[in-house]
RNA sequence: GGGCGGAUAGCUCAGUUGGGAGAGCACAGCCCUUACAAGGCUGGGGUCACAGGUUCGAGCCCUGUUCCGCCUACCA
């Protein structure tokens, strides 16, 4: 017998372990059975399990168990990403409070440092992914950093060096001034904001006139290096080459033409900061411009700043504009709008920065990228993605991978120092090599260092579904897994991650690394706000399963996921669901409490004597088990979620049960086997198909089932199919009249407020088809609707004082004597007749609209044709009974 | 600036080839009926954002408008 409540704390723990103790989910390299992969979106070491995480996991797990039981060979590959600037970072923060630095340690020890706080901290989210009941493969948990998936990573940098791929050059950047590091243009976060366009005047060198330049950031004019004007512009033309001199540095700069130039914007003149602004970068290029960087690495105003050296860039932009001013330069200030770049990691505002760094050369990979998905080889679900993946691709620009930071993988590339002879000068001293090379192979000398920087994490994390299969080895794992079945991850790392992985996995596997991507929703905060530490308004996902159960939570999730649209979290709707699983818990303990010594044994005799509510049941089963199947195929995880809460509780639990009562604690021997067989096994099955969802409570619940299959866990048990159940139209048919008139009488009851204790009446007038109907399953009619002497007919005419309700196919009376209200039951079907009336208007309207006669389908238009005459027939019956109740009344005044 | 998505019951959302709108929660009424009051039964509640169009027929397809959200961008 069952606790009388779920408690999912000792329950989880104890499944979990027996799992993992009886390694079900490890996958086998080699199998007969077909293969079924996801690799895990890595998280964060340094971060603790949020919801999206939970979200993302879930719906993993899912699949994995779903396939994993449909007799797959299935891996879930897990594993932690190293987070370069995020965990340099957070150990940095730890220093900090030491009051030292990563400087004072040295690189070699700061390292150390950080291998220890991963060790100490690593783990964190790996046990929480633990228990909220993945199941993945932990024995093949990979991180970034592992030798193997850096041997991988060097692998690729060279090969990509090789072909060209990857090339080393002074440009632009996003440069982090609080990181100290490079970004890629993903990692800037732009937000708009409320600017000023301040109006600059820069005289002429003659000291005749000026002309006015308007930009949003004042303190780069001390970079400029050319003043530029549209050629066309006629405002201007006659100024081009003649010079200016910048205020108060006093440094003379040309006018110059260029096409870039938009004459209506601003004043039509640009001012040209070549080091410090993309456009500038390129006119400075093409006009041969000097660059001169005016900022150092930490945002501050370098020695070319001249007067303002020193200053943090901010400050100095309010002393310029207070010197401009007090110097007559400063024309005018007008508000702007303008999208401000932040760093991802820190929120600092990055800086366009002049620097030397690598860069991956990216149209060739990304074209073929593009071609994967347009062919369909990678499938993004929901499609409605592709067109942003298509989008940026087709726009993407080389990616810069160089960080300057220590955390990562070092970029395998030394410099020779005494570049002895021409080869090794051809190359700058350039060495790209696998391995730590002792001496030039150019030019012999042993005097080499190794490049400072390290690589972007996510060109480690691009190879994962890869590398993590023992790439660059030719292993067993890579020719059972790759390419993967699924990718299931959010949209917000779908360029960061999702295309360079297809990008990687194109290139060096020749085969797109995964067939399908499933982009799920972002959650939010009931108000639809992003969650975020800093409004508070986070729901910790460990909280809730501690609240709730880990399953409750799980299929919560899964219940959210619908395709393509954002889910607004409610902690309410985790409570329905736990109430979801206290009712499953219910009908095990109904269960329990009826299983006798012996009858376990009963259960595998076969039982021919069906009674219609098994047949029914069998029935639902069958389709419920087809519907769930195919709602996974496509990623329809709320649906699959909705089907088995609809079928479970409102089709097992309110009707079957309900209506085998009577048998189950009757004394026909037979007829109470083949319910409660049928019961045990309706309900088996759901367990295994809840079990992807709600793996514990449905593990704990079907190892004390009687009469469960031959397996020692439901993980492993098949995932059920259409054959579990057996298809009967005719019973589902029959069975919808048996509730039609159970409905009828319990609306009576209902609507006239009468307890649910009182036992009532019933006469039920039916056409032909249904009379045998309802007579065989009388015994249904009573238990259900709570009704006695129930009489059945074609001739059954309404007693006095009865209340009636009407149905397809039948008429059910209720005598109510003394109860009865004559005016309360006329007003009801007064009522009811109104209702069908306008049916039958409508109807109508169609059936006499030739136009839809001619043109819509025959089938619709005999199905309105049927509609017609069954309005028709019920209009007619609510008629009858209003007009016998008319003529009682009068008879009694 | 470009692109994408959304607007359906009080709330959160389903709605799969266009054939008279559904669920869960909330609400109201009757019930401690021996699995479950974390429950049962019954019921009320919608101009499917707005305006046009296509069609015999539109929540669904097309065009435009408004509001909201997101992505993207080298708008000085």
């Amino acid at each position: 017998m069952l606790e009388k409540r779920y408690e999912p704390k000792d329950i989880e723990k104890k499944w979990y372990d027996f799992w993992i103790e009886k390694d079900y989910f490890r996958a086998e390299a080699k199998s007969d059975k077909p293969a079924y992969c996801i690799v895990i979106p890595p998280p964060n070491i340094t971060g603790s399990l949020h919801i999206g995480h939970a979200l993302d996991i879930t719906l993993q797990d899912i699949m994995i168990r779903w396939k994993r039981m449909s007799g797959f060979n299935t891996l879930w590959l897990p594993g932690t990403d190293h987070a370069g600037i995020a965990t340099q970072n957070v150990v940095e923060k730890e220093l900090q409070k030491q009051n030292t630095d990563r400087h004072v340690l040295g690189r070699e020890k700061f390292i150390e440092k950080v291998w220890e706080w991963k060790k100490l901290y690593g783990g964190t989210i790996i046990n929480q992914l633990k228990s909220i009941g993945a199941s993945c493969d932990w024995s093949r948990e990979r991180f970034t950093l592992d030798e193997g998936l850096s041997r991988a990573v060097k692998e690729v940098f060279v090969r990509l060096y090789e072909e060209g791929l990857i090339y080393r050059g002074e440009y632009l950047i996003n440069w982090c001034p609080r990181c100290h590091t490079a970004l890629s243009d993903l990692e800037v976060e732009h937000e708009d904001k409320q600017g000023k366009l301040y109006y600059i005047k820069y005289s002429f060198m003659d000291g005749n006139g000026h002309i006015t330049v308007a930009t949003t950031r004042p303190e780069t004019y001390l970079g400029d290096t050319a003043v530029a004007v549209n050629p066309e512009d006629d405002r201007y033309k006659h100024l081009i080459g003649k010079k200016i001199r910048l205020p108060i540095i006093n440094r003379d700069v040309p006018i110059i033409a260029d096409e870039f130039v938009d004459a209506s914007f601003g004043t039509g003149a640009v001012k040209v900061t070549p080091a410090h602004d993309p456009n500038d970068f390129d006119m400075g290029k093409r006009h041969n411009l000097p660059f001169i960087n005016i900022l150092t690495g930490d945002g501050k105003m370098s020695e070319e700043a001249g007067p303002y050296k020193g200053q943090d860039r901010f400050e100095c932009r309010g002393n310029i504009l207070k010197d401009l001013e007090e110097t007559g330069h400063l024309e005018m200030v007008t508000d702007h709008n303008l999208a401000i770049g932040h760093c991802y990691r820190c929120k600092t505002i990055v800086e366009p920065y002049l620097s030397m760094q690598w860069f991956v050369k990216i149209k060739p990979l990304a074209d073929e990228a593009i071609k994967a998905v347009k062919d369909g080889r990678v499938k993004i679900i929901p499609s409605g993605w592709e067109n942003s993946y298509f989008d940026w691709m087709e726009n993407i620009r080389d990616w810069c991978i160089s960080r300057q930071i220590w955390w990562g993988h070092r970029i395998p590339v030394w410099y020779c120092q005494e570049m002895r002879n021409a080869e090794c000068g051809m190359r700058n001293g350039t060495i790209v090599s696998r391995d730590e090379p002792k001496s030039c192979p150019y030019c012999g000398s042993g005097s080499l260092f190794q490049d400072d920087d390290v690589l972007d994490t996510w060109f480690s994390s691009a190879l994962w579904p890869f590398s993590t299969l023992g790439w660059p080895d030719d292993t067993e794992d890579l020719n059972t897994f790759y390419p993967t079945s699924v990718l299931i991850t959010g949209f917000d790392i779908l360029f960061f991650w999702v295309a360079r992985m297809i990008m990687m996995g194109l290139k060096f596997r020749d085969q797109e690394p995964f067939k399908h991507v499933y982009i799920h929703a972002l959650i939010r905060d009931a108000e639809g706000q992003k969650m975020s530490k800093s409004k508070g308004n986070v729901v910790d996902p460990l909280k809730m399963t501690e609240m709730y159960g880990t399953d409750a939570f799980r299929f919560t999730l899964a219940a959210y996921a619908a395709q393509g649209r954002d889910i607004k979290f409610s902690e309410q709707r985790v409570e329905g669901y736990r109430h979801f699983l206290n009712k499953i818990w219910n009908v095990a303990r109904f269960i329990s409490m009826n299983v006798k010594e012996g009858e376990e044994r009963a259960l595998a005799v076969k039982v021919k004597n069906l009674s219609l509510a098994d047949r029914w049941v069998l029935s639902r089963l069958s389709s419920v088990c087809s519907e769930i199947n195919k709602a996974l195929e496509e990623y329809r995880f709320n649906d699959a979620a909705g089907a088995l809460y609809q079928f479970i509780w409102h089709e097992l639990c309110d009707w079957y049960v309900e209506m085998i009562k009577p048998e189950l604690y009757g004394d026909y021997e037979e007829s109470k086997r083949a319910a409660f067989f049928t019961l045990v096994h309706v309900f088996e099955v759901s367990l295994a198909l809840l079990h992807p969802f709600m793996p514990y409570i449905t593990e704990e619940i079907w190892q004390q089932l009687p009469g469960k299959k031959e397996d020692e866990s439901l993980c492993i048990r098949e995932y059920p199919s259409t054959e579990d159940g057996i298809e009967d139209k005719d019973a589902e048919k029959k069975m919808n009249i048996v509730m039609d008139a159970v409905t009828c009488i319990r609306s009576i009851r209902g609507e006239l407020n009468l307890s649910p204790s009182l036992e009532l009446q019933a006469l039920i007038k039916t056409s032909n088809s249904t009379e045998n109907i309802l007579k065989e399953n009388i015994t249904y009619l009573e238990k259900l609707a709570k009704a006695k002497n129930i009489e059945i007919g074609k001739e059954i005419l309404p007693p006095k004082n009865a209340a009636t309700a009407i149905k397809p196919a039948m008429e059910v009376f209720v005598p109510l004597e003394g109860l009865f209200d004559i005016d309360a039951e006329i007003s009801r079907l007064s009522k009811e007749k109104i209702k069908i009336e306008e049916d039958i208007e409508y109807v109508k309207k169609k059936l006499s609209n030739e136009d839809f006669t001619s043109k819509a389908p025959q089938a619709v238009v005999e199905e309105n044709k049927d509609k017609y005459i069954n309005y028709l027939d019920k209009l007619q019956s609510i008629q009858n009974n209003i007009d016998k109740l008319n003529q009682w009344r009068e008879s009694n005044e």
